[in-house]
DNA sequence: GCTTACAAACTTGTATACAAGACTGTAAGC
DNA sequence: GCTTACAGTCTTGTATACAAGTTTGTAAGC
């Protein structure tokens, strides 16, 4: 694999996971180029490598979009996430203590970023248990495929998720970790199951898939005189900000 | 997807699922872009797709190849798909008559390819076994992961197999199925569970993974007088013939 | 004023040309 | 006879040029 085209696949995998991209936002090949100083090839190649990994999506001759999952779709990956994480949580027979700690430290330090207000790093470190329990539990090919789910699960969450409830989830996987220390793997994967059933049931699946459903609620009953109005219809984020302020042109 | 770069793809992917393609075959960028009458441009696309789903590799300009796992990356993968498939058996509530219908008849037509005699087929039909399970009880994100998974495991066999237990599997998917016909899930994932660690456990992992193994034991005990006779060093399988007969030049 | 047609700009799709490295076969030197 | 150096061939790596399609902006017509 090359350096260069799995770098961008890289940092564009791990900002979805840290929620500094949002779901829909336009990737196009030469801005791209640009910002990493490669050739549209390289590009290219990682978008394509991107797309396998169900990351990101070609729209012919417009442009690379990241991906927005539609409502089956979401329900797909979070079944495809319990599956996994059940099964893990069962396959395995015992949980090393050193894997322990590890769990309860990265939860000590979901609490620690909750309390202290840290929205940006929050998001990727709830997600970041996931992975790291198939790392510590299971091996690097499972990581890998839970990497990717947990990425498009983030994504889903960015669009259907009315209220984040970063405390309940982080107290989850409290309660996953201390069923693991009490050598209670049943236990830990039903709570798992619950904990992402949880995640999956705070979702509102019959809103956003597209940009344009908070303009119709807005106009449907009052004003409908003129047409629609003025609005691009194009493919819900025009001109792709990053919400955390970090600068891309 | 261009649906010239998505046949190479499927075709490539579907030729190892079916024992087609020996592990460590070399896939020439033109030859492939001849057989299938596209430019190289698509069919490097297609090997990129390939080697971020695990099925090749290449190696610097010399060529791509079909991975040849290794010990560690094959225990890897049946772990993986052990977790995942226990999983998807202990996740789901009820199995649908039609369900269990069309895994009955799938048995059914294993063993008529074992009594027959079909080699070619039967290797396929086991592992397709897996495939439709995650078809039908999971959803498509999930067959594609499993899908993935056995092109893997078939490789490893391929590889690391002395002998084939058609015949063994092909009874432990019908246990399988009684189990969850007689609503025993559980069961069914223990099942499951055991069965894969029979076809782990089969392997040799020992054994294989450089082709020059074989001669290595041929030559280390006996004849040393002269050095290592002249053998093509190369990457294992020097000019990708097809097992089958399939003509590929 | 509103719609529709057209043109210009922009973006990806694709092929091709060339560069760079790996392997093989041959010949020279010890 | 054996080793080593070298050249030729083959294969992928990479960039670039151009083709094809989409979107946007503008102007003409009703």
């Amino acid at each position: 694999m090359n350096p260069a085209a799995a770098n961008i696949e890289e940092a564009i995998l791990s900002a979805i996971l840290a929620g500094r991209i949002d779901p829909g936002t336009r990737l196009g090949e030469q801005k791209l180029a640009d910002l990493f100083g490669v050739s549209r090839t390289r590009v290219r190649e990682a978008m394509m490598r991107l797309e396998t990994r169900g990351v990101v999506q070609v729209s012919a001759r417009r442009g690379w979009y990241v991906v927005e999952p539609s409502a089956e779709e979401a329900r797909e990956a979070f079944q495809t996430r319990r599956v996994i994480e059940t099964g893990l949580l069962q396959a395995v027979r015992g949980v090393p203590p050193q894997v322990l700690a590890s769990l309860k430290e990265h939860v000590a330090i979901e609490r620690e970023a909750i309390q202290t207000g840290d929205v940006s790093s929050r998001a990727c470190l709830l997600g970041d248990f996931h992975i790291h329990l198939a790392d510590a539990l299971g091996n690097r090919l499972l990581t890998e495929i839970i990497r990717d789910l947990t990425a498009r699960t983030t994504l889903i969450s960015m669009l259907y998720q009315p209220t984040e409830k970063a405390e309940e989830s982080s107290h989850d996987h409290e309660d996953i970790v201390a069923a693991m220390e009490a050598g209670d793997l049943a236990l830990a994967a039903r709570l798992m199951d619950e904990h992402i059933g949880k995640v999956e049931a705070g979702l509102d699946l019959t809103a956003r898939p597209d940009p344009l459903a908070g303009l119709r609620e807005l106009l449907s009953p009052s004003t409908f005189a003129g047409n629609a109005p003025s609005v691009p219809h194009a493919h819900s984020h025009p001109h792709a900000h990053s919400p955390s302020g970090k600068p891309e042109d």
